[in-house]
DNA sequence: GCCAACGTTGGC
DNA sequence: GCCAACGTTGGC
């Protein structure tokens, strides 16, 4: 099964929020690379959630997809921070899913203390440190929930 | 299709 | 708040 990283910024929407909402939709991804592994998403996929622009960033627990890729609507609201004004619900090209909380992370896991794994050395987190929606591989998933207890 | 200008992300 | 990295836009 796919395992997926997605970054938030914890002072907007952290893993905490997540927990109090159970369910949340994932909306404002305007990049056509992390909306395309979106849109690759299933049910059930495996989330790990990631606090980017925070003190410390790093990784701060797990979720699952809930609901598989659909228009993300905050693109067509012009009073949403997400406003994309060359869209519209017939063009719909940005998506969201929606992810369920599955766990916070017993030791929350810093940027630093990923930077020195050698196992995690060759995760899209650092060779591609903009992307804010990436897959995770297997191997990297293991040690992850292993680091944070969950 | 190239590429300079511009905007955004995200660590520090 | 700064700034490096890098994705996007738009003129040509």
């Amino acid at each position: 099964m796919p395992a997926w990283l997605m970054k938030t910024e914890p002072d907007v929407f952290s893993i905490r929020d997540l927990h109090r909402m159970r369910v949340s939709p994932w909306d404002g991804v305007r990049n056509y690379q992390a909306r395309n592994f979106m849109r690759a998403m299933a049910v059930g996929d495996t989330v790990v959630i990631y606090h980017s622009n925070a003190e410390p960033s790093g990784i701060a627990g797990l979720a699952e997809v809930a609901r598989t890729a659909y228009p993300d609507h905050t693109a067509w609201d012009p009073a949403s921070p997400y406003h994309d004004p060359k869209d519209g619900p017939a063009i719909a090209r940005w998506s969201m899913v929606d992810v369920r909380f599955v766990a916070e992370a017993k030791r929350f896991l810093p940027l630093d203390q990923l930077r020195a794994e050698p196992q995690l050395a060759d995760m899209l987190l650092f060779s591609r440190s903009r992307l804010s929606v990436q897959p995770v591989e297997d191997r990297h998933l293991a040690w992850i929930r292993s680091a944070a207890g969950m």
